[in-house]
DNA sequence: CTGAAAGCGCTTACAG
DNA sequence: CTGAAAGCGCTTACAG
């Protein structure tokens, strides 16, 4: 095995300290510009690299981000939210050209959590992505205010008011989902998804919907809001129940992609057809979203979008500077399925 | 800002020396029982933790694994192929297991390609997913391979014999996916997907594909071979050059769901119907393969599996252990597109 | 512009 | 069983 060069290898083939080769490889107009192109040849030729666990060291920071999963508990093992895997490639791509890196964790119920990655200097900041269960969580992210850890989370505004939330406009994404199945003649509008404070963001946006409802001169009927999470067989299922309830309903509102996937199924399951007898609008825009048949209207979020204003709020947390919480505009995408 | 506990303040607080603490927070059996105990709940009442970059500098390794996510070129920016997103999560997962953390970086075409994790001692070996552009590629595993970099490949198998592959057995894939045709009937079967040396993977598949009408003993016709990449929007527009050039077929072998998903649009478009006028199955059965209309019989890759092997493959390189390149059997999932 | 020195926070031979 | 000391490979004040 070749032994790794280090900064005293090329100082002495430099003829030189090794604290000028350092400040010569970090670039410091400090050292000569001559000596400092001749190291740096040097260090090229022999294939150094800073070694990152002593300069991090040194320095007390670790140029990179930690990406904490925390993905819901009744996901089956190896299905990961879509909409939270869109997220990942967003923020990866974000940190990169931030010069950080990242590292990803899925969150196991079970675990010590949040894998103290700042904690331990792996990590400057944190960014989670998804709450398992609400309350366990909650209980955690006290406990990372308590330590001064530098993190921002996705999702619905928190009513803590030290925790810095990004996340997409739930509360406007459901008002436009409402509007636009309004605008289709649609009057008996069914909400599928839980909206309970174990579902911020999905409860966001059922209220919404409500808000929608209630501009709109129509009178909502509880009955018509089924409970679901974010999955294929929860929306199948809890479209049947609505069916079965006997409410009669032209259109349904889905808090996600994945529910009303599973939504369409159930319909269809009893011959109902999509548009034709009821018009099913989704949320998040997964990539499925557009393969589905009929391909989805859903209303989008812009992952790209988010990604970034993430991780620019981590750095500028950990920066000292000034952040407040972002909501982030959402667009409707009208495809068949309305 | 509350300053970080260093095993200093637990030696001060516990009245011995910093080597002790050290010991102790490591459950070696040097340090008393009690000692030690005493320590470590001193450690828990700071919420002290190792400084992971003071530890890995002393160590002389970190711990940790990156991943490398090799795009194709042709990819939309915001679009990762979903097959390398299940991987990522089960490589997530399983080098969690194995008390591994997870470096992600999708690796630019332009940008200093492998990001030297290893150089850097920021990652102890690497997992490579996906080739950009193939020819370059070959370049950088050669620098990989040189500098004596701890690295296994997702894909075929290299003709490089120090090069560790990992991948699902594509010619098996092929032929079982023929195979599945053959039995449902079809005699002219089309194979979309490049077959071609740069997508190594595709071609496996289309030589199974191959092999399989040979030992029915039905002679194959390269005209019905129409190159695309892993996209809806390529084996679209293959399927139509498939349909524009006259060739009979009554099934499609595509060489990607993505593929095989833009093959039934393409499809549709002139009024055929799947699997009634043609039968499609696809490759990877991808999360958007069960929700395709109709639902699309694929082969399938186990990503779970794939991930397992592919970090105890790095962790036995990194320690240094015998490896040898291994071949992942695939499955055929039958549902409603043949 | 350059070098000698301190120190980041650990782990672990060495000595007792 | 415990402590004093060296050293992992850097960065950066300090002195010249």
């Amino acid at each position: 095995m070749v032994t790794k060069a280090t900064s005293i290898d090329i100082a002495y083939k430099a003829g030189v300290s090794q604290s000028t080769v350092s400040r010569a490889l970090r670039d410091s107009p400090l050292v000569n510009l001559e000596t400092r192109q001749r190291i740096q040849a040097i260090a090229k030729e022999l294939n150094y690299k800073v070694d990152k666990n002593a300069s991090n060291l040194r320095m007390q920071n670790s140029q990179t981000l930690a990406l904490l999963l925390c993905e819901d508990p009744t996901n089956d093992d190896s299905l990961i939210n879509p909409f939270f895997l869109s997220m990942l490639g967003s923020i990866t791509r974000a940190s990169a050209q931030k010069g950080y890196d990242l590292l990803v964790s899925f969150q196991q119920l079970s675990s010590d959590w949040h894998a103290d990655y700042e904690d331990s200097n792996k990590a400057d900041g944190i960014i989670l992505l998804g709450y398992g269960d609400f309350v366990d969580y909650e209980r955690k992210l006290a406990k990372l205010l308590e330590q001064n850890t530098h993190f921002v989370i996705w999702g619905a505004e928190h009513n803590h008011k030290s925790v810095l939330t990004i996340g997409c406009d739930n509360h406007q994404g459901g008002v436009s989902a409402t509007e636009h199945l309004l605008s289709k003649g649609h009057k008996n509008i069914a909400f599928i998804g839980d909206s309970s404070s174990h579902s911020p963001e999905f409860r966001d946006r059922y209220l919404g919907h409500l808000a929608a409802l209630k501009k709109a001169g129509i009178k909502d009927n509880s009955a018509m809001q089924f409970a679901a999470i974010s999955t294929e067989t929860s929306g199948f299922d809890a479209t049947n129940a609505l069916l079965n309830s006997g409410e009669s309903f032209d259109a349904i509102f889905a808090a996600s992609d994945l529910i009303a996937i599973g939504a369409i199924r159930a319909l269809n399951a009893r011959g109902l057809k999509v548009p034709a007898d009821v018009a099913v609008i989704g949320y998040d825009d997964i990539p499925v979203a557009s393969f589905a048949n009929p391909p989805l209207t859903t209303i989008k979020q812009n992952t790209k979008l988010a990604g970034e204003i993430l991780v620019d709020s981590v750095l500028k947390l950990i920066n000292g500077e000034q952040v407040s919480p972002q909501l982030i505009p959402t667009n409707v995408v009208i495809r068949q399925s309305t």
